[in-house]
DNA sequence: ACCTGAACACCGTTCAAGT
DNA sequence: ACCTGAACACCGTTCAAGT
């Protein structure tokens, strides 16, 4: 029990983010503070400045963390040989199987402002499987904009509960407004909502998500062949 | 110039909402604090809470008065006749006219985590044009999802900028990687970037936004005609 | 019914100082 | 080179108190 008492492994930008990371994953995005951190690795708070700028760095830093763990998924870097359209579909849904491990990093991602290195690599890699499937860069460069974040594997939906297990959220007070809202209603009597094992968020479930993924690759590949 | 001294009007839920939304379009949403916000209605921060619950009530106010902002652009709520493709576009792009307006909305949206009624409104009539325009209520579901926050008007991009008119922000060490971005560079030699005057971040201007919208109308109504 | 003042428990971050 | 302690300028929010 005494194994490695004293011999605390010193700090490293690696370990932070790692830490980080861990952390999130364990007590949720909103424990991620410098002091819980640095608690958790067993230093103070302040001792982070000396591997990460602040805390916008930091989670820049999670970030390429989490696209490099996309990457390796995959196995490296550099466009696969194959089809356009089952390459860009399988990386896309590898993606998303790493933000399904990490649902809080959609959240983090959409309030990055800085365009790292990692990311920019990563994209280059997407449209390279396009440029090389036959796109032309000016479709290519439409294709990533329409696919947004889903290339990243998670869609922005309207709005997410707080808990994604728990539906009852903004379904208790459904039953309040429902005369305003024939046409819900009238869906939700007939429709099955969500698979609670492959969310993301209210409804960006894996069904919808590919669902939206198929309708914007047999579009693209359409216009595509078009030219 | 003492023509209404004294007579402070006094605080009410939509005059605190109202202030926050000018406030955030003034100085930017990270100037929308309590404190911030009483200062400009010349109150003191705790009074606020006398009119809303806490801050995210206050934020859940704000986009419930944004929707409501459409809305009455658009001449109220209902199932317009006509097309449900042009309807839907039309309906979509008016929001997107609201979310230029207000750019720090979609970063707003993006954090709710409860389901308004207002907003659950919104979205009943957006089904209600694609139910009586003949989508069956799975693939009107299908499509909602689909939509995601496009159907508010803004789509996720994978990054955006802290200045949406300040490119630079991520181009500037753009020379740097360029080497490792094949793609990415051959694309940014031939295809203009952005339109700074109807952009809602570094790439969600109002052509690629389109685009994107397009690619989903045409799709969802390919879906619905194979039924 | 509506607004205030002082206080509390947090944040991220600085700076000078330790080893 | 790496880590610390005390302090600063902010947050959102409580509670008891004023009118």
């Amino acid at each position: 029990m005494t194994a490695q008492p004293e011999t605390r492994t010193p700090l490293s930008r690696e370990r932070v983010l790692a830490a980080a990371i861990a952390l999130a994953d364990e007590q949720g995005i909103e424990a991620l503070t410098m002091r819980n951190l640095a608690g958790a690795l067993g230093v103070e708070a302040m001792s982070l400045y000396y591997h990460v700028a602040n805390k916008e760095a930091l989670l820049d830093g999670v970030v390429d963390t989490l696209v490099s763990e996309i990457e390796n998924e995959l196995g490296g870097l550099g466009v696969p040989d194959g089809e356009w359209k089952e390459s860009l579909r399988n990386r896309i849904l590898t993606a998303r199987g790493v933000m399904l491990q990490h649902p809080w990093a959609p959240s983090v991602i959409e309030t990055r402002t800085t365009m790292t290195p990692t990311l920019l690599r990563y994209m280059d890699t997407l449209l390279g499987i396009l440029v090389e499937g036959g796109f032309s860069n000016d479709l290519g460069h439409h294709a990533m904009h329409a696919l947004g974040s889903r290339a990243l594997g998670f869609n922005q939906e309207l709005f997410a509960p707080s808990d994604p297990s728990d539906n009852d959220d903004g379904m208790a007070m459904l039953s309040d407004v429902a005369p305003s809202l024939p046409y819900i209603m009238g869906m939700l009597s007939e429709v099955a909502h969500d698979d609670p094992d492959s969310t993301l968020g209210w409804c960006d479930d894996q069904t919808e998500f590919e669902f939206g993924l198929d309708l914007l690759l047999d579009g693209l590949e359409q216009r595509m062949l078009r030219t």
